[in-house]
DNA sequence: GATGAATGAGGTTTCATTCAT
DNA sequence: TATGAATGAAACCTCATTCAT
């Protein structure tokens, strides 16, 4: 419910008592389970942001092949923007909004995902000769490409996360190993 | 200084008594200029994402041939993005904070700017045959890829924003002319 | 406990969280014991004041002569305030936290305290001929004098309670028996 | 306003809402003048301080002998706690509602006033052989007897701030100045 | 006797906005 | 044009108290 909120309104604009209305309590009541409103930011966006590392590396284990690997890893990122984008996106576009030490923390989390994708396209590039004109910029603008999905993907679309996401890896994959002959 | 301000804190966060005291003047001088919060942000909201419409339009007039559009197009695109980025991000993130019908103004243009890039893959689809799996998704990937350069672009940084325009333009160009066979 | 924490942070600013906290229960099982927080401290501040005169009226039972019984109350009234210190502060600091029947309720008691001072006055002065410039402002600046040792007084101090209460019965009667010729 | 405020009801037990509409205006105008109801405290515990610390000095100022410069300086000490009772006694009791920063300032003024009393003890005792049994413990009960003055004096009592100050430094004087023989 | 969760009242503070000067 | 003071609305948060378990 505050996913949503957050989602909807912004962290800032989302008052106690619209939360503690979502779920049938008053305002002063949400104290009994959050110490505060930020602590309840930051409990979305680090589980958000937790479970998105988590996931891409669990979906990784015992993949072999750069290409397989990058697949797996894309998809993953896409279906869960997609299937989770209200949480998905408050993690996004709250950040902001976090206090600086909370902030902190989860700089660590998205850092250390975005090395993995880092990896993967330099595993690609010496392994499979792939085409990679700066692989920092294109790193990361891979990542926001699938990452954006959050933003426009609806529930009752004409594509599914998972039809999504294949697109986008074949996107990749066709810039990636497109002759540079 | 708005913007700067909005950019770092968001809307909501920032007072009116910073956004003066970044001019040098107290909080009530700033309606004499503005008559209100909301009419400064829309002001920079409207106005940059005008100048982002005007400029992709103005880029393209007597641009032929399906490639070279797309590269004119999108290069302005990311150039815009990044050396512009505080602005573009403000438009872009700060549209929450729109009003419902200030809101629905910008919304205009910014689908004006987004059929633009359709027409352009659909026109590249039919003239060269580019590798297209879904021209929705596709116009919106990146679209999104390139605008959230504002995002991690750097003045200082290792590139200049056509230096990086270059990149994402090539990555994107060497996908859809891949060869689907 | 309540005691402590009434003499460091003062009625108002104790929470009955923190009261709870410090005989490790929850705040709810307090009024499992106390009808309300306003009970605890008019509990205190009774019992204290209660304690302070009937200490002193039992140690006066008996004595005879102006000068001994003088310095039998102020002997018992400095000790007390010394050793009971900080409840001793509680009763007197957090008076005005009492509600007004509370707070009738004890100002019987304390006015009956300043009653016996100053009948030990009246009585000196009569007998002895002690030298009184004015018995009702002498009554309650001696008093305070007396009282005010909770204010400074502490366990490890260089003298203990019935070491201060000599100096300070000596110090009042060496002015009461001065020459006033 | 907010003196008499914090004098009746303590610093806690004082709202915003009070202090304002004892001076006509809204709660959140009083930001206008405070930047919060600490500083407000502050204020006038720091200035009250002040002006009873430079008074003792400024009266001190040339005057010769023990027992005319004791004199004068606990004639002004019950002066100033009878005609500035409120104040003085919020300067007094609300200290322990002084944040940590804002209570050691004050205490450096309070110690310094402390150190003259002391000073004049031991003059006294040095040049015309007071009987002083403990400097330490009658600088601090003399004071405070004279300082307790803010608690029982009345604007429309019997006798004036000057007489009561005659009567407590005679009082004083007399047991100083007893035959210790 | 103890507890966790709920509540309602209220507190300090912030802030966009107004307006007389 | 600029300002300082005022305002009203609202925000987050605290807390004594209640009560079902």
């Amino acid at each position: 419910m505050a996913t949503k909120l957050f989602y909807e309104k912004g962290y800032h604009s989302t008052t106690l008592r619209e939360i503690a209305a979502g779920v049938n309590i008053k305002a002063g009541s949400v104290y009994n389970h959050f110490s505060s409103k930020q602590e309840l930011l930051m409990h979305i966006v680090w589980t958000t942001t937790k479970d998105m590392l988590d996931g891409a590396v669990e979906r990784l284990e015992g993949v072999e092949g750069s290409e397989e690997r990058l697949r797996v890893f894309l998809t993953w990122h896409v279906e869960f923007h997609a299937s989770r984008r209200l949480a998905a996106q408050v993690a996004d576009v709250q950040l902001n909004a976090l206090e600086k030490e909370n902030l902190a923390k989860v700089l660590v989390l998205r850092d250390e995902h975005q090395a993995i994708m880092r990896e993967l396209i330099d595993a690609g590039q010496k392994e499979l000769n792939w085409s990679v004109e700066d692989p920092a910029v294109l790193t990361i603008a891979i990542l926001t490409m699938c990452t954006q999905v959050d933003t426009w993907y609806r529930e009752n679309g004409r594509l599914t996360p998972s039809q999504i996401g294949e697109i986008l890896v074949n996107f990749t994959l066709n810039s990636l190993q497109a002759d540079a002959s």
